[in-house]
This record gives C-alpha cells, sequence and structure tokens, in this order.
DNA sequence: TTTATTCATACTAAGTCAATAGGATTTGAC
DNA sequence: GTCAAATCCTATTGACTTAGTATGAATAAA
C-alpha cells in the first residue's frame, strides 16, 4: 500500500521522539540527523501533530517536542489522521448511476471501516517495543 | 479510504458486465451510457481488464466483453491489481534509518497483507448480489 | 464495402505531493 | 538587553501523477 511520505516521516518521527526523549525534550535537528530527514520538511510535519494533540512543544532555547500521553495511548489511527485525513475517511464516489452509488455504500466504505479497525489496533508503543526488540540482538546506537 | 477513478471505474464496468450480459457481449457503449462514465475512458480500462484475464474481448462488429469466469471467481483484488498494482503491493521507505525500516517492516507490509486479505474476500457476485438486493426494493430499469 | 466495434498509443490539462525557502516569534542564558 | 536556539507560519516551486481526450489502426459481421 502506497503511504504518503507525510505519514511515513511523522509515524519515524513520533518513534524517535518516543525511543529519546528521557524526561526532556526532542529537537527537530535532532530528528533530522537521526532519521535522514530534512529538518525543513519536519518543521511542516510536527506541528500538524502537535494541533492533534499528539505531541507537545517547548518552544525557544532549548525547547523541542515530547509526546502528550504515553505511547500506547498513541494510535495509527490518530497519527494517521493528524496527517492525511483522506486515508481513512469514506469514499464516495462521483460516477452517476446506481451501481456506483451501490459500490461506494457497500465495499469502499466497508474498506475503510476495515482499515480504521487496523490502524486503532496499532500504537506506537507496539511499533516502538518492535525497534527495541531488534535492538536486543543489533545494539542501538544514541547520536 | 481514496479510489482512484481507474478502479473505480473498472468496478463498475464488471458489475455492468456481470448484470447485463444474458448470454451476449456488453459494449463500451452500453456501459458508458449506463454508467454515466465516458467512453474513451472505458476504452483504456477495459482492456487492462482483459490482459488480466478478467473478462474477454470480442471484436468488430457486435463485438464487446463478457466475464471470463464466474462473478464469485472473480476477487476485488484481481481487479485492484489489473488496475493500480501500487494498491495492494508493500511499501518501502526510501527513509534510512533503523526505524524507519522497522516501520516498513512490521507495519506497512502488515497493514498491506490486512488489505490483501479483505480484497481476497469480496467477489463480483458480493456486489452484484448487493446491486439485486438494493432492486427489489426499488426496480431496475434496463436500458 | 460499409459499419460497428475493440485496440494501441500519444497527448494534455489539472491536480497533488514532496521538499524548500524566508522570515516571524518565543525563550533561555549570559 | 542582546544573542542564540529553537518552534511557528505561510508561500512557492518543481516533479510527478491522474483523469480524461484524441487520433487512427485493426477486426469482423452484414
Amino acid at each position: 500500500m502506497k503511504i504518503s511520505s507525510k505519514v511515513e516521516c511523522g509515524i519515524i518521527s513520533l518513534v524517535d521522539i518516543c525511543i529519546y526523549s528521557n524526561n526532556s525534550v526532542v529537537t527537530v535537528i535532532n530528528i533530522s540527523a537521526r532519521q535522514n530527514i530534512s529538518a525543513k520538511y519536519l518543521e511542516q510535519i510536527l506541528p500538524q501533530l502537535r494541533q492533534a494533540d499528539i505531541i507537545r512543544s517547548v518552544k525557544g532555547s532549548h525547547g523541542g517536542y515530547t509526546l502528550t500521553r504515553p505511547a500506547e495511548k498513541i494510535t495509527l489511527r490518530d497519527v494517521i489522521n493528524a496527517l492525511d485525513c483522506t486515508v481513512l475517511a469514506d469514499y464516495s464516489a462521483k460516477e452517476d448511476s446506481r451501481i456506483a452509488d451501490a459500490v461506494s455504500e457497500c465495499l469502499w466504505s466497508k474498506m475503510s471501516a476495515y482499515l480504521r479497525n487496523f490502524t486503532d489496533s496499532v500504537t506506537l508503543r507496539d511499533i516502538a517495543d518492535r525497534i527495541a526488540a531488534d535492538s536486543s540482538a543489533q545494539p542501538m546506537y544514541y547520536i
């Protein structure tokens, strides 16, 4: 499935914040360096996650980002909706016919609901734990 | 979920062929008139469905299209893959980091597999039957 | 030979997306 | 109070994708 770069980078950033914030904030520069994502691009993505109340920002010098709540309370659906609300939304065809209506109603809406169900079931904690599990075999280097 | 117009029109066309081919073929012109889709656009979509062995074409005068097999043997996955193979394919991030790799492997690939599972479970018959069910309340008019 | 159809390919206009750019604002440290 | 480090806001650009159109060739029935 094709994932937009924005959503992809958003998830990666959140996992990064989750792993690297030890009672402190994580800056755009930090994430950019660790994850090889342009800082300017992140500056566009992170405010959106803040507006969706997924992360909290501290402005000014020594500022940065932290999660607003425990990672197990942040779902994949939260993140996707914050960055691209069309992904999980119901879709309705513009073609005008009874068949088109039926396909919209009984197929696409069902498919969207099915996807939402999946994204509800995955939390940031699940992803971060998976990274940690990988790290036990292959040691993690903090930058 | 955002569905491409091509896939949408493809499904609609197949349902149309399924419903309106009574031991005969269905032409682009017929589908176009019934479903309000440009004939020229359909001429681009239907050959792709033929190449994927979902429909069979009869060329020349009195030509048209029929399904190659019973509707219950044609899955949503067959159709989507014929028209846009990126939808159900695994996606791998281009960002270069351990976290990005982990997200690709354990998140996006799982999500694609989940979607494939859904699309495997829905057949053209299911959709056509749904249309028929609607018609018992609201009579269907053949053109 | 005409007509009705599919087939193949090229084209275009509009829209979307990824990424960059520039500067404004906020805050801590000295 | 000044400087530096950070987020914030908004605009812009260039590349790519998509939807739909156009033109004409090939095929086959009547």
